[in-house]
DNA sequence: TCTGGGGTCCTCGGGCCC
DNA sequence: TCTGGGGCCCGAGGACCC
């Protein structure tokens, strides 16, 4: 397989390009953004296809920023003075208080996202969908897809993507899903690099183990003990002693992909496997003290989950809690009932037994409802069974 | 000092059955 | 009857990803 790995950067104001920008907080909408350009500069018309002209000085600022909000996202500019993803914002202002703060907004993330993966699925059908701004692509039987290398092939959905969208993107291609993906950060953002096999020694090799997609902190510190640092030293361990300190299965695959081995197919159509929502609260909650207040958020969160299942078809057999404390702890409790559904006031119902073993001596920060197991409530897969044997 | 929300997959232990 | 092992499911936790 030869294969793409494509991202598309959100970041849609050409004036901020260079600049530290940062995109988190709480979900506030980018329309924000215009209805207060709206009051205080009438003498303009705002609107989506205007963003570039609105000046840089208008954008916040992330100085004396407060709350809990994290960061999703922030531009290399930004990355620069040590923030980066999962930041808190509190301390991401203290290291780059002139960044900019740009609110999250998923509905506008979701509307791109589409937009991005149908020029894609035009030009190539074969596409895996890996979250909102990434996807993989095989493009062996694309026509003029072997021209360049791919490259050719590379600037077609660039174009296509900045004429339609207005974002830039980046590409990676490489014979694999994993090597195309380390491939795309080569030349971020809007870059093209294509990496052969011959080209792991002196491409690959040189970075350290973190760019591995699938090795987190908690890997990479435990290779670091070992003075494993690159991809290189990784690629020179001998697989049982891999083995031995990571497990088989982890210790396997960390050998495989420091030799850019990597045979996982294209998934071009996957179901979910869960869904679920979770509220971080103003201020941490006590399960006995704040009982109304956390009872009220509990219906809510069963009550979006039902709604999000059935809007999408599916039900669920597997109901479970998530709670978050004070002190960052997490606990979970799940239970599989009979049937499955998608009834907000069985969820709520089969959710609050869940809760019922849980600990419930500190303060909640967090809570959350799961449901599991899914299952298309269109037809259901024991039904279809049933109908094949008669 | 602070650390979101929505996912997937893996591991491990316990219970159960053969 | 006892013991061990394998397979499977479930529940809990953890790592990782975007």
């Amino acid at each position: 397989m030869d294969a793409f790995y494509a991202s598309v950067e959100l970041l849609r104001y050409p004036q901020l390009k260079g600049l530290p920008v940062v995109i988190g907080g709480g979900r506030r909408r980018e329309d924000d953004l215009l209805a207060r350009l709206r009051t205080e500069r009438p003498e303009q018309e705002w609107s989506a296809a205007t963003l570039d002209r609105i000046p840089v000085e208008f954008f916040p600022r992330l100085q004396g920023y407060t709350g809990r909000g994290v960061i999703t996202t922030a531009t290399y500019a930004a990355r620069q003075f040590g923030v980066g993803s999962a930041m808190g914002l509190m301390k991401a202002a203290k290291l780059c208080p002139q960044a900019i703060l740009l609110p999250v907004d998923f509905e506008q993330y979701r509307h791109y996202s589409r937009t991005f993966k149908a020029i894609i699925t035009d030009i190539a059908p074969l596409m895996e969908d890996r979250g909102v701004d990434e996807v993989y692509i095989d493009f062996t039987a694309v026509p003029g897809g072997q021209r360049e290398g791919g490259r050719v092939l590379a600037r077609l959905i660039q174009k296509s993507i900045f004429q339609a969208t207005g974002l830039t993107c980046s590409v990676g291609i490489a014979p694999n899903k994993l090597i195309a993906k380390m491939a795309s950060e080569f030349n971020k953002p809007n870059g093209i690099a294509v990496v052969m096999e011959d080209d792991l020694q002196s491409k690959i090799w040189p970075l350290p183990c973190r760019k591995i997609n699938g090795i987190g902190p908690k890997a990479d510190a435990k290779l670091q003990q070992h003075g494993i640092h690159s991809i290189a030293q990784l690629a020179a361990c001998d697989p049982l002693w891999l083995a031995r300190h990571f497990g088989p299965r982890t210790g396997a695959w960390l050998h495989a992909a420091a030799h850019g081995r990597d045979e996982r197919p294209l998934v071009i159509d996957s179901e979910p496997v869960s869904m679920s929502r979770e509220t971080t609260f103003e201020r941490d909650l006590h399960a006995v003290r704040d009982r109304a207040e956390l009872g009220a958020i509990f219906t809510r969160l069963c009550e979006q989950v039902a709604a999000d299942l059935q809007r999408k078809g599916y039900v669920g057999k597997t109901i479970g809690i998530k709670l978050r404390f004070d002190d960052f702890q997490i606990v979970t409790r799940d239970l599989t009932i009979e049937q499955p559904t998608a009834d907000a006031r069985l969820i709520r119902q089969h959710a609050g037994q869940c809760l019922k073993r849980a600990p419930l001596q500190k303060r909640l920060r967090l809570l959350g409802v799961r449901v599991g197991n899914l299952q298309s409530s269109s037809q259901p897969p024991e039904q279809a069974r049933e109908a094949s044997l008669f």
